[in-house]
RNA sequence: GGUGUCGUGGCCGAGUGGCUUAGGCAAUGGUCUGCAAAACCAUGUACAGCGGUUCGAAUCCGCUCGACACCUCCA
């Protein structure tokens, strides 16, 4: 039987702005569409946020059983730097910069994606679909759209038309809250440059200047698509016209989420999405992470320790728990002191994790395991509330303590369901990796065991000195000795 | 200027009409220890300000102050 049967998943719709029971258009099965980074340069861990969550949204669904189509898009074909006629996209200027090809600025840095992603433990997508790999879906699709009259073109570009949609029933702005005749006066000018009939209208292909490297054959020109038009275009093909979920930051709602919807509905006649979802921005000492203004943080800098703004390096896994320890939709300050916090607590964890291997089962549970089992469901079933779900782990963090204590006692059949599932919850949802776990081996625990056995009989001898000595030298080269009622054990940091 | 989000204890962050007002970190006392650490037990401090609705508001409404984001490429 599916979890999901018995556990209803309630998401909050950014469309609607409410939380909604989620159903699948199809039982059983879920297509997620995400919007992936722009590779012009690495990610920084702004952008890792929202990626990180959904990744945990898509580990959930899998944990509860769907099948999942997860599409999450590689930006490779630029943006368009502005909207004046002399735009070039933005790979385009940083391989002028770098004077080497688009598609080597492309290539390096969807490397560099990849290995973040990697050492922070993500699942692939089921697709990852690049913009220059559909280039003639987008084509495609601009003309379909000029033919359903809600596009022109102007000196070798197309452009929607914003206000002729919106007219004819359309409902832009309907995800940004934005009311068309608003933006009219409130749109700042620009310059007139434009070849746009009003400034709202955005653009679906750009003629490129002489100096543009990146461009394709069109009917219009040689040029570029515009940026919004490639996942509109993925989307619909992986996903098909309606799908369940899209995800992406905040900031990609309004332009970037409204002229989807926009270029989708006008081709398909539906709402392409049933579900919006936005992540909230990771602010950095109470600013916008963002590499336009150097208040950024890269996620190989954290793990490093190289950078200016910790004190020391944080593994991935304390990154992930430090994402997860917030809700999504909320404004979340990265600092050197909650990443501090984080990490002890993630230890606290981990320490738990470990020590469930090693308790035994009593006769009585003083712990009510599947209580404490549905009220975690029912955490992450309420708009994915990871926070009050890590609240629960720790509640079961505190009876295994008081176990391994022998304070407390649970039966065979209770611990074996509270193994699996924690295990499930910490390392398949939340995505978490046991740190110490890797760092240790056989010779090192050897080793270790050896050194505990000389500091045990130089305790026996009362010789405080040596068996200070090794307790501290140890710990300064991170391994930390335990004294507990059942012998010394050691952890790693 | 327009649109939107938000202001919770020493810090990070949940909650969103009454119920025990999460959890993590830090702090204090205790158990344990050769002394510590770890672990466990116990404890304190809070809902930006003002006004309103209500039997009752941190939670709803209004205003004020403050923060942030979007409106231009941005996760």
């Amino acid at each position: 039987m599916k979890i999901y049967t018995k556990n209803q998943l309630k998401i909050y719709n950014s469309l609607t702005k409410k939380k909604e029971l989620f159903t699948p258009i199809e039982k059983g099965y879920v297509g997620m569409y995400v919007c992936g980074p722009t590779v012009y340069s690495n990610v920084h861990l702004g952008n890792v946020r929202t990626f990180m969550f959904f990744d945990v949204v898509y580990r959930y669904l899998l944990h509860l059983g769907y099948k999942v189509r997860y599409v999450r898009n590689i930006t490779d074909a630029g943006h368009l730097e502005n909207d004046a006629d002399e735009g070039e996209d933005r790979i385009a200027k940083k391989a002028r910069l770098e004077k080497i090809e688009p598609m080597e600025v492309v290539q390096r840095y969807t490397v560099d994606f990849h290995n973040v992603l990697d050492k922070y433990n993500f699942l692939p997508p089921s697709i990852e679909p690049t913009a220059t790999g559909h280039i003639v879906e987008q084509i495609e699709m601009i003309k379909e759209i000029i033919d359903k009259g809600f596009a022109y073109e102007v000196n070798g570009s197309v452009y929607f038309d914003v206000l002729k949609y919106n007219k004819e029933g359309g409902d832009y702005g309907i995800l940004s809250g934005r009311k068309m005749e608003d933006a009219i006066h409130n749109t700042r000018a620009l310059d007139g440059q434009s070849d746009k009939k009003n400034p709202q209208d955005f653009a679906l292909w750009k003629k490129a200047d002489k100096r543009h490297i990146m461009r394709w054959t069109s009917p219009w020109s040689d040029g570029f698509p515009g940026w919004h038009l490639e996942c509109s275009v993925m989307s619909s093909k992986y996903l098909g016209e309606q799908f369940d979920i899209h995800g992406g930051g905040l900031d990609l709602k309004f332009p970037h989420h409204e002229c989807e919807i926009a270029q989708s509905k006008t081709c398909s006649g539906v709402n392409p999405v049933n579900y919006w979802m936005h992540t909230n921005m990771l602010l950095l000492n109470s600013q916008k992470m963002a590499k336009s203004t150097g208040n950024y943080i890269l996620p190989d800098e954290i793990l490093t320790g190289e950078n200016k703004i910790l004190s020391k390096a944080f593994s991935a896994s304390v990154v992930r728990f430090f994402n997860m320890q917030a809700l999504y939709r909320g404004i979340l300050d990265f600092s050197n002191d909650a990443l501090v916090a984080s990490e002890k607590g993630y230890h606290k964890l981990m320490e738990a994790v470990a020590s469930l291997g090693k308790i035994e089962a009593g006769k009585i549970s003083t712990f009510d395991v599947n209580t404490w089992k549905q009220k975690c469901y029912d955490a992450m079933n309420d708009d994915f509330n990871t926070p009050v779900f890590i609240s629960h782990l720790f509640d079961a963090v505190k009876n295994i303590n008081l176990i391994h204590d022998k304070k407390a006692t649970i039966t065979p059949e209770d611990l074996s369901t509270l193994k699996e599932t924690l295990n499930a919850f910490v390392f398949d949802v939340l995505g978490l990796l046991d740190d110490t776990k890797t760092q240790s081996s056989d010779k090192i625990d050897g080793v270790v065991g050896l050194l505990i056995k000389l500091r045990n009989q130089a305790r026996e001898n009362k010789d405080w000195a040596l068996s200070d000595q090794i307790r501290d030298e140890l710990l300064a080269i991170g391994i930390q000795l335990k004294d507990g009622k059942e012998g010394t054990t050691f952890s790693m940091n």
